[in-house]
DNA sequence: TTCGTTTCTTAACTTAAGTGAACGATTCTA
DNA sequence: TAGAATCGTTCACTTAAGTTAAGAAACGAA
């Protein structure tokens, strides 16, 4: 399991035994069961989340609806906003599969980043990318419609359509669960003719 | 006008004379008109933007038609995805307005950074700032409607809607110019009531 | 200044999303 | 396992956005 956190982490930086050994003693493997919750709405944290195996999504109550806005899956990290303001989470973090996360924590890597300037370098590299991609999936998303929305979901993270409840899916797209429902009927329906 | 640009920096790091003098001599500040285009669809480039007086957008050509997906004002940094990707760009950036534009080339940042460390770690603050900033903005657009998406605007960034036409604040709205004209119709009307 | 283009608005019509309700089907839980 | 809650779908109705077209206003270039 830890090879999958080597791989992903040689794609930025080359790592030494030492440096290897001295992530894994740092124990931030965790295994965490289905519906667990990671981070609560006006809670305080310092911890990001990356996701070896299984799937979480970050989702707002607003009128007491959840809104769910993102998923992480395998390979994708997840730093919540309230880390980097330091202030009250505006959102909730939990678990909808079974998952292997490593979690780390901002105090630590103070230490590690000085111990090791390389992880300087990813975590700079890694968030000048990951924010590249946030704006052009942004940027799609304004520029289509509910509709082409789920077809490009369709095509590029088709596993999620699978894995991911409906009604969780809908407000990911910015519509309601019955508007999701009659837009994949109308799919259908079209394909036929 | 330099004064902008180490205030801003100073948020982040703290300067000596020496780096500021390093800084002034790279010769980065540029008097761009109204109207340039700095980036085209296809083009392949290297450059960032840092606005320190002025407004300059992104947008997309699709089907013909223009779909402005983001606005940078003063005091805010623009890196095109086609700079981070190293493929060719997928939209234009150009200038609303006559601009000082601070522009940095991402191999004059490799020789920078590596005279002055420094320079990195306000890189990894910044780009891990503004993809929390990002990922907010883009929930809040997936979890409102076309009218509360341009109330917020209203509030949060009054001077756009003063400073940007109404064509290209649309597609920032995801929506169609004349949807926006008649959103705004109903809000006038709602608040006579 | 004038002519042509772009921009903004309005209107009528079409299409799709929001809303509220109902109904099985599935899942959770006591 | 029985009962309750959740989930996905469908329907009818409402509301708002997309579309096409037209006209007035603002802007730019010759």
């Amino acid at each position: 399991m830890q090879d999958i956190l080597f791989d992903f982490i040689s794609k930025y930086v080359s790592l030494t035994e030492e440096e290897k050994n001295a992530i894994v003693s740092l124990d931030i493997f965790r295994s965490v069961k289905k519906g667990t919750t990671l981070l609560k709405e006006g809670q305080k944290s310092k911890e990001s989340y990356f996701v070896l195996k299984g799937c979480i999504r970050t989702y707002y109550v607003l009128d007491g609806e959840e809104k769910t806005t993102a998923f992480y899956t395998e390979m994708e990290a997840l730093t919540p906003p309230c880390v980097i303001s330091k202030t009250p989470s505006e959102y909730y973090v939990s678990c909808i599969e079974d998952n292997i996360l490593l979690v780390s924590n901002s105090d630590m890597e103070v230490e590690v980043n000085a111990k090791f300037p390389k992880f300087d370098i990813m975590c700079k590299t890694l968030s000048e990318e990951l924010l590249a991609k946030e704006r052009m999936d942004f940027d799609e998303f304004k520029t289509s419609s509910p509709e082409q929305r789920y077809l490009n979901l369709l095509q590029k993270r088709p596993d999620l359509i699978q894995r991911v409840p409906q009604h969780q899916l809908a407000s990911y797209l910015g519509i309601q669960p019955q508007s999701l429902s009659r837009l994949r009927a109308r799919i259908v329906e079209k394909s036929k003719e």
